[in-house]
DNA sequence: TCGCTTTTTGACCAATTGGTAAATACACGA
DNA sequence: TCGTGTATTTACCAATTGGTCAAAAAGCGA
């Protein structure tokens, strides 16, 4: 029988399958899409590559799983911002939680860089479905923070950009970091909560 | 005779090798290394795959070839900082030209990124011997500028990180901006001079 | 233990890839 | 116009790649 015929996973099957996108993870982050192999993930899968494919239909549907689960990981910290809380307190909150995202999941932060990089050719559907209904509505909360005069008149668009491009930076550029500074940790949350607490107008 | 024998080149050859390298640059930038073919970047520019591999002895050269002659120029905005100058004046028009650069060469800024993604496998030397002096000058630069009380005692080297991934990302992630927002070109500009401006003390 | 399903593998394949060899077409100074 | 080095192409190759197939092995309920 085959696998996906909407029966119970047996725990072999959750665990095997487990296994492969955690190496796939390692692999499509390390090389891209094209430059990984289903060889080099089955050996770090520690499986053989018929093998590989018995759980997965193919080399796409390994990646696409892993988009797919990225995405609602990937989007968490920007959902717990609350328009209900103090505006200076919830944007340095969520810059903290994107810095400890990427700290504690570089890999599925390269592999969302890689995936943009190349014109997001398998995840633009997601986008829009996904990432920019939330986008905008957390926009509009930010909006409303400065039409109630509660945080200085920045653009809310651009403002988020910078979060992104900021946190993900220490993830997706560490190679470039890492032989330009011994790592600094503590030293990237100050800056960050320096620099997004003055633009907020935070004296 | 070979091409690479120390004589003057024919125009021909020049011609061609630019033609190589600015399809090359196409190729590499939108698919990575590995995704990228000999076929392809024949294809993108108009000429065989041997007659490609007359002009480079390989598909390695040519991309490091574009690395090299990447660094010269993707520097070039951090070298124009002066000591002399005024300091804010210096560092704001700093990000003005990295994005500047970020819109006026995306495939350069794109080919660098995904290099650096993928752990600098062809640049870390490059890094090591050119960025990293730059890096070290200029992080002194702006320490003189806190010392002396010009500027807000920022950390010198996550404000160059930040001017670095708040400018790229416009390239880098294009495929998502343009997702999320149509282009708004000159609001980033206004947000980035503003986010700078409030954290090295403007009022 | 038996019998059936699930899981795993070794052998194989067609397509693609980076690269080569040799022959041909071309440019251009004498 | 001719001859020599330059430039280009056609035909090809070995290695790698994603993927298939049938057979073997391993679970597992009765």
């Amino acid at each position: 029988m085959s696998i996906d015929t909407a029966k119970k996973p047996t725990r072999i099957q959750q665990r095997n399958r487990h296994k492969i996108l955690d190496a796939a993870l390692d692999v499509f982050s390390a090389h891209g899409y094209r430059g990984a192999t289903l060889d080099q993930i089955a050996e770090a899968a520690g499986m053989s590559k018929p093998n590989i494919l018995y759980y997965f239909s193919g080399k796409e549907e390994i990646h696409v799983t892993l988009l797919s689960q990225l995405m609602e990981t990937w989007l968490d910290p920007l959902v717990d911002m609350d328009a209900q809380g103090d505006p200076v307190t919830e944007i340095l909150a969520y810059v903290q939680r994107k810095l400890d995202m990427a700290r504690a999941l570089p890999r599925e932060s390269r592999l969302f860089a890689n995936e943009i990089l190349q014109g997001a050719p398998r995840m633009g559907p997601h986008l829009k479905a996904d990432l920019k209904p939330l986008f905008d509505e957390k926009c509009a909360v930010v909006n409303g923070w400065i039409k109630a005069g509660k945080i200085a008149p920045v653009d809310a668009h651009h403002l988020i950009f910078s979060i992104w491009a900021t946190t993900q930076h220490y993830a997706d550029f560490a190679a470039q970091i890492s032989t330009l500074i011994g790592s600094d940790v503590d030293a990237a949350d100050a800056h960050l909560r320096r620099l997004f607490s003055s633009v907020l107008g935070v004296k």
